[in-house]
DNA sequence: GTCTATATGTTGATAGAC
DNA sequence: GTCTATCAACATATAGAC
């Protein structure tokens, strides 16, 4: 690997950790040279500017989210309602871990970045997007344990506010009992809608 | 009304439209000064600093959640699951009248704020808490039409919950179709709630 | 590619006359 | 209470030697 190529991997790495936790606009260059043992000539070298680094922070979360989020989540997790529930635990447990001031990453510079650049908001609105696909696709595996007319996208989409709302009102007031309480009315959700597909089977191939 | 008194109403008002449109750390003081037409002394000489404007921003929308939010909101309207709904609507219209950039402005500081003074976390927790506490009553409200052990806080936090995710997804896509989708997943949970209440109807006094 | 020094602008906040 | 002028700190970004 060269030498410039670990100089971007060391930015970028700096700088998902400090705007995950000061955010974007509160991370100073000087805070991302400090944190890397970089000099201003070595980042300006790789990347034009700051917004430059943003848009790597968010590829790497784009590119990342299989293989740092899902996989762990879902170790030894088959059920794909079940795996729903196990993402869910990891963003409790993140929050737990955090003593309560977890911010979703993505969610939290969507906010943050009022008049954001075309590219950086399209590399947020594709992180949602991922996410919610992947619940989506668990929702597709579920096949007719839900009712024939669920809208799996939909479904998929409304997982990710479960998710974005609970992480947001427990870092507010410090309390996971807002994200369980959210997650909780989530199960309520699925279990109404397993049940309402049980009570009325699909019809089968052949009726 | 005394000078000292209209002074601070513009600040506080002039405040609330930038922090809402830029954020916070992104309005300058000169903005604020800017619009308000006042000049630096005169903020400082009513606020100590920058973070006092953001907290009576913060009381102002305490303060006027009833007469500027849910009262335009339910003109109309008493049916208390419809009034719910009727919010949401509301945030839809704020919605399309931004062309699908309207961010709710508590959640916004919420998540900007990373590492927020207590007071003014406390504001974002009150200001969260009442909107909760707002559908909360209309779930009161709605008596046995509910299933009897549904957790009606908790269902208060959910709807809101609902409507922070579908404002965040809808600003990044820039599209109401996620917000919408967002709504109509939530209606199809009372709907499945309110027939479990009907099928399973509540013991009456006496039975 | 990396270094130091620095340009250039903006920030929140203050001083002191009126 | 309001004005103007200004401070000190910090921001992003650049220049040019090595």
């Amino acid at each position: 690997m060269s030498p410039a190529a670990d100089t971007r991997g060391r930015i970028v790495m700096a700088a998902m950790e400090l705007f995950w936790a000061k955010g974007f606009n509160s991370t100073s260059i000087a805070d991302i040279l400090s944190r890397t043992q970089l000099n201003a000539g070595s980042l300006y070298h790789v990347f034009p500017g700051k917004q430059d680094v943003l848009i790597a922070v968010l590829e790497a979360y784009r590119d990342g989210i299989e293989e740092n989020l899902l996989k762990p989540a879902w170790e030894g997790v088959d059920d794909p309602i079940e795996r729903i529930f196990a993402l869910l635990a990891r963003y409790r447990w993140m929050i737990l871990e955090t003593d309560c001031t977890y911010g979703c990453p993505i969610g939290s510079l969507a906010l943050e970045l009022h008049e954001a650049d075309p590219v950086v908001r399209d590399l947020l609105a594709v992180n949602f997007a991922n996410w919610a696909g992947a619940i989506e696709q668990c929702l597709a595996a579920a096949g007719d344990r839900l009712p024939a007319d669920t809208d799996r996208r939909a479904l998929g989409e409304f997982v990710l506010t479960v998710m974005e709302g609970g992480v947001m009102q427990a870092r507010t007031h410090r309390d996971v009992g807002y994200f369980d309480r959210g997650v909780d009315a989530l199960r309520t959700h699925f279990d109404m809608l397993l049940a309402r597909a049980a009570r009325r089977p699909e019809p089968v191939q052949g009726d």
